[in-house]
DNA sequence: TGAACTGTGTGAACAGTGTTCACCAGAATA
DNA sequence: TATTCTGGTGAACACTGTTCACACAGTTCA
């Protein structure tokens, strides 16, 4: 009785190939020159068949994006070097402004574009950003810990901090904002020590409660708000 | 001999025309879903007419992304309490983040998008946006000079600093990428406050020659490499 | 083995997109 | 008045995402 499992395989395939025709054609053109047709005529079915395996192309590109929070959590890459939690600390983000120069099509997908609206819309959903930010956030609380952050920080706080700042630098980069004599690197490792010294000097946050986990874990002062 | 200039009066009425509807359109309903087929409706042309007064879509985009460089340096709603540099400093990137909220349209036109190509190619051609910029050099410069900010940074890069920063909370916060908890308009404070203490800091930057003159006036450092 | 059923790919169609172009009316010029 | 020119029209082209009736293949059951 392996026939149902042979045409859930079968499936399964022809789905794999819709995902890689679209993440290549995705690489290599952009998201916005993907089209429902291209795909379809590199597997070699037409269009209206990958209808029958994604509701729409919404949701190819979803899907997409979950793979991206894959590609930036694999290990492979990762700077081992780093031992002390505040070089960890820089590894982490240094790695998340590097993914986004070698994959700019994904970076923008996970973390710019809006016309994409289940990528917004389901945000919550991607365990493996969860995943990740949860490892970034225990590095932070790390720092915390060595005396090398103050411990009067919230380390999500932190994690937004620096991860906003380099989205900055990235979209910057990747809009072609910069002027001819800018350094798109140097203003990320700028903004990385800005960020850091800033940190350190004391400051008072006003962010709060930016804690990723569920509802019912939440302090009360937020779930009342 | 007047006919000369009603002829004119009457095209550059069309061309206004066209772009009023234009940025009706795009304020209410976004960049990505005005066609030119609903900008020749609302002003009862037919399609085709609209070519003779822009080459393309992308061209009446780029006078749209002019007018929004122009709403950003409008004077109307500028903090006028505002008297010391380190203020006026402030009120300037509070008024560049709160711009991001009440025109979220122009600003991804301006500053995130990357799917009209003419505003990253020619953006350099902005006199708006370089004027703007050229204002809050003056006001760091003034933050340095009154030792609010160590001698040693360039203004210029100062600017970029806190320019990607606040970028990055308002792409963060425009493709809805923020958790439940989370709140933008505290993340800015944050990020503002960030950066400024990391700058008091004495931390030595990276980032060179992002001071925008024209190429002849360059050190000549920059003009070699 | 033959009949019925089911899943799935096809291909046409719909409604939309940006853009081009032959045509033609009306205004400007001679 | 006759000619020239400017500029809008509307059809067409080549795309886009999506839907759907149809047909055919593989599976199931008698």
């Amino acid at each position: 009785m392996g026939i149902k499992e042979r045409q859930e395989r079968d499936r399964e395939a022809v789905r794999r190939a819709i995902l890689d025709a679209a993440r290549d054609l995705f690489v290599s053109e952009g998201f916005q020159n993907v089209s429902i047709r291209k795909i379809a005529e590199r597997i070699e079915y037409s269009p209206g068949a990958l209808y029958g395996y994604f509701p729409s192309k919404d949701d190819i590109f979803f899907a997409l994006a979950e793979e991206g929070f894959r590609l930036l959590g694999d290990p492979s890459g990762h700077d081992e070097t780093a031992t002390t939690p505040l070089d960890r600390l820089r590894a982490s983000f240094g790695q998340f402004y590097q993914f986004s120069c070698k994959h700019p099509q994904y970076f923008t997908l996970m973390f710019v574009d809006q016309s994409v609206p289940r990528i917004s819309r389901e945000y919550e959903r991607f365990a493996f950003a969860r995943e990740k930010k949860r490892q970034v956030v225990q590095i932070i609380q790390a720092c915390i810990d060595s005396g090398d952050l103050p411990a009067t920080l919230n380390p999500a706080v932190v994690f937004r901090a620096f991860s906003v700042g380099l989205i900055g630098v990235a979209v910057t980069r990747l809009s072609d904002r910069l002027q001819p004599g800018e350094n798109a690197d140097d203003l990320a490792t700028d903004v990385l020590n800005l960020t850091l010294a800033g940190l350190r000097s004391g400051v008072t946050l006003k962010s709060t409660s930016s804690v990723d986990c569920p509802l019912a874990d939440r302090p009360a002062d937020v779930k009342a708000s």
